[in-house]
DNA sequence: TATCATCATGAACCATGGTTCATCTTCATG
DNA sequence: CATGAAGATGAACCATGGTTCATGATGATA
């Protein structure tokens, strides 16, 4: 393994076309846009889609993974600055409100991660991003304000949640009132 | 309009059958079984689906219908309940309790309302089931419980972004951290 | 029971969409 | 540039699944 020689020119050119088309597609036709359709926006033959990837799940697995980097990006982000002295309640909130926008964007994407129950647990991002959220969230605790009893799991499942068709002040509004139950101010211990 | 005449015995007796199959299927295997998967656990030919419900979706339209009835009924008892000097707050929150576990049960129907996009809005039960939430929500106001701010709209927004997947007990989390962002206990004004 | 309108049957039809592969094109290396 | 390997093409293949319709069965009525 690992005697990996470099694409060709054209190749490298040809599968960032590919991922491109695909995220837009899948976007903005849901998750199941015909390969076709994935195709003609790349400007290339179907044939080529099944060059860079082995079939239809590989390829949307492939645009899931580079969505959950990002997100993973995001997180370790606001962990540095947690780590540099920012208030830590103050950037789990605003990491929670950019997922939210980030994955309001790209809603059929999630949507697709679903129809193909093929498991997309465990992929690269994912661990990144729950260990950095992992260590942002002991901060908000020891700040006081983040109620002692939410984990990571509870995050997790909010954020699968979130409502994302209707506008920005939908999430807002949802924000608002899903907030509180996260707070020592809104649900006092005990 | 409205000369219709009687269904024969079996015609109202296999339309039955198929009404029942097509729930249970559509739950168990998600909203894209073969209207011949449904037509066999009915224990009939897919002809016969043709003959009831013109399409597809008109079938699925129809399992959305009854059970937003079942829906709407609930939420009438809860309102009749305080009516009768029941506690509103309580009642709000056992009527969330129920909608969120019949809504999981019927997870997949849930989900196959989405992919047909096909207007359901507007169906029969739903005008019911709104009148009597509205009223619900006022009482709980008017009992000092539930915020001032909090719309019907609310409501819908965060029962439609039920964890329906996993375990009851994630429904039970779920309930905990979003009622004190609805109550003025743990969102007071201002 | 005879009659017929209503209903049920299910093989066949057709559209959609994922996937393959024989053929042609293009990049890289000498 | 010549050559071979890597890459691209896209028509064709095939499975799936919604829908139809000619044919046969059955409940209701006289």
């Amino acid at each position: 393994m690992a005697d990996e020689r470099p694409l060709r020119a054209d190749a490298v050119r040809n599968r960032a076309k590919i991922l491109d088309a695909a995220r837009g597609q899948i976007t903005r036709h849901g998750p199941e846009v015909s390969m076709d359709a994935i195709a003609e926006a790349a400007g290339v033959a179907v044939g080529t889609l099944y060059r860079h990837y082995p079939d239809k799940t590989a390829l949307v697995g492939a645009v899931l993974a580079e969505n959950m980097g990002q997100l993973a990006a995001f997180t370790e982000e606001a962990d540095a600055r947690v780590a540099a002295g920012a208030d830590a309640m103050a950037e789990l909130r605003g990491l929670i409100y950019a997922v939210i926008e980030q994955a309001a964007r790209d809603a059929a994407v999630k949507a697709a991660a679903q129809r193909f129950g093929a498991d997309f647990a465990g992929m690269a991002g994912e661990q990144r991003a729950e260990a950095a959220l992992r260590r942002l969230i002991e901060a908000a605790k020891a700040g006081g304000e983040l109620h002692p009893d939410v984990t990571i799991d509870d995050f997790i499942m909010l954020l699968a949640t979130v409502p994302l068709d209707g506008p920005p002040q939908a999430r807002a509004r949802w924000l608002t009132l899903v907030m509180p139950g996260l707070t020592t101010a809104g649900r006092p211990r005990h």
